[in-house]
RNA sequence: GCGGGUGUAGUUCAAUGGUAGAACACCAGCCUUCCAAGCUGGACACGUGGGUUCGAUUCCCAUCACCCGCUCCA
């Protein structure tokens, strides 16, 4: 079974049966934009469902919200993103390499044994600059002094409300759907009676000027999260934290991602993000680009209710009446892109088949509740449609399902194979006089005979997880 | 953003300074009827915009997109 599967099959597949294709495609496209067509729509719609139905659904702690992507800026001078969500960079003039100003200087300074008054980050952009030509800092890669100016890089979308474009009109597109959360902990808190722990899910699109997004769906610049704000008592927020980490790696290990192929990556105190106690990261191994981040757990402390309390001026904490104390909660944040792992879910699922004598069958290995087509509907021949029509629309009550009479049986079952339908429903000469039909498997292509009338029961528990 | 490469049907590949061919896929009809590649017919392409030229898919420039490398990644 040794074959190097790459992230360009994964993309031309997609392509070709409607799963993703290039944004914009008829006008040149648009750099890393994607759309979903008909099966991926379908897929990543299943995803979140999942998603949903584990973490808001079924999870007796948690509940959902749907937050405006457009929010009053304050919200990004408290979360620190206007301030700090961007990244000083300038090029070698001679070698054409760019880097962040503030590690080279770090570097630098490690290097040369120079002490700082004050942390590289809290130097401004023009004390960067002078620190760098006093110094005559060499690039790290040629070893010259010849650099660009330092250029603000900030990593959020701008856009402007209403007709004119003055900068007190400006506004920004959200770079991550928590602050929609942590402004409304206390409308949630109230409304939905919740004491804590409890926690807050959203499903929503973010968006990120990032410098160099790439590699298919991984890394784009507008992209969907599935992100939970678990809020907790302080001093118990990691064993909420293990809690969370463990019930990601179930809920990803339940829709088929096997063990082997993903990892949890903890991230050393110096890696951690300013807002951050620990983070870890559950990273999948994916074709071309190797283990990639798919979920990152983070414990945010009080940092943000915090944020937000000092610059609104509102009262953030709670109050535990069974304890008669009150505190601004700690925040366990599971975040996950939701295009990610619709592609991890894509990789894993991918297989091609020899079946022996050259013969190779492309198969998608979808976790029934997450395939795109649940149930394949094939009459044997054109001649069996009336009865084919009328299990299919009996069916496609209840699950998306295709209906296809074109070509030789085999073939249908070789297309169904490819896109990951889990079950096909064969009408044959015999299903006319016996009331059968035959629902063939994808997985191990065995096939059985069912009673038509029986069939609602049969698949009703085919696609739960 | 920088350096290098590539751009012809949906896909994989041809050819050409003067009507762009094929295979697979797709559609229609026939045959067959439970695991792809039977017969007949059909639709579909020179990434975009300029320039040179009597004439450009072909030569030149720009642009866009993709690939590889560097960089970056809350």
């Amino acid at each position: 079974m040794e074959k190097t599967l790459t992230l360009e099959r994964i993309a031309a597949l997609a392509k070709a049966r409607g799963f993703v294709y290039p944004g914009s495609d008829i006008y040149g496209g648009l750099a890393n934009t994607w759309d979903y067509g008909n099966l991926g729509v379908e897929l990543k719609n299943n995803v979140k469902k999942a998603w949903w139905q584990k973490f808001i659904m079924e999870n007796p702690y948690n509940v959902g919200v749907d937050c405006a992507i457009l929010m009053n800026p304050q919200t990004w001078v408290a979360s620190g993103h206007l301030g700090g969500f961007s990244d000083p960079l300038m090029d070698c003039r001679e070698c054409h390499e760019r880097f962040r100003a503030d590690k080279i200087i770090e570097d630098f300074c490690k290097e040369n044994d120079i002490a700082l008054e004050s942390s590289v980050d809290a130097l401004s952009q023009e004390e960067m600059k002078h620190f760098i030509e006093e110094h005559k800092v060499p690039c790290p890669t040629c070893g010259k002094h010849n650099f660009t100016d330092i250029r603000q890089f900030n990593l959020m979308f701008k856009t402007f409300q209403g007709v004119t474009e003055d900068a007190k009109d400006t506004l920004y597109l959200r770079p991550e759907t928590a602050q929609g959360i942590f402004v409304n902990f206390k409308n949630v808190q109230r409304t939905s009676r919740k004491k804590i722990p409890f926690g807050i899910g959203q499903i929503g699109k973010s968006f990120r000027n990032e410098i160099s997004p790439g590699n298919f769906t991984f890394r784009t610049r507008e992209f969907e999260q599935m992100e939970l704000e678990f809020f907790c008592e302080p001093d118990t927020d990691l064993e909420w934290f293990a809690y969370w980490k463990e019930f990601c790696i179930n809920w990803l290990k339940s829709l088929g991602i096997k063990e082997e192929e993903m990892r949890v990556r903890d991230h050393d105190p110096a890696e951690l993000a300013f807002y951050s106690k620990a983070t870890s990261d559950i990273e999948f191994l994916f074709p071309s680009i190797g283990w990639g981040e798919l979920w990152g757990i983070a414990d945010r402390t009080d940092y943000d209710l915090t944020q937000h309390q000092n610059t609104s001026g509102q009262d953030m904490s709670y109050f535990d009446d069974t304890k008669n104390t009150k505190y601004v909660p700690y925040v366990i944040e599971p975040s996950l892109g939701a295009d990610r792992v619709v592609l991890a879910f894509l990789c894993a699922a991918y297989d091609e088949e020899d079946l022996g004598d050259g013969d190779m069958r492309t198969v998608l290995h979808f976790h029934p509740a997450i395939a795109p087509v649940k149930i394949g509907v094939l009459p044997l021949s054109k001649k069996l449609g009336e009865g084919a029509e009328k299990i299919f629309m009996e069916l496609s009550k209840k699950y998306n399902c295709e209906y296809d009479d074109r070509g030789n049986i085999g073939k249908r079952y070789r297309r169904q194979d490819e896109i990951g339908t889990p079950f096909c429903v064969t009408y044959d000469f015999d299903s006319e006089t016996d009331g059968c039909v035959t629902v063939r498997f994808r997985d191990s292509m065995e096939q059985e005979r069912v009673k038509i009338e029986e069939l609602d029961a049969y698949f009703a528990d085919k696609f739960v997880f």
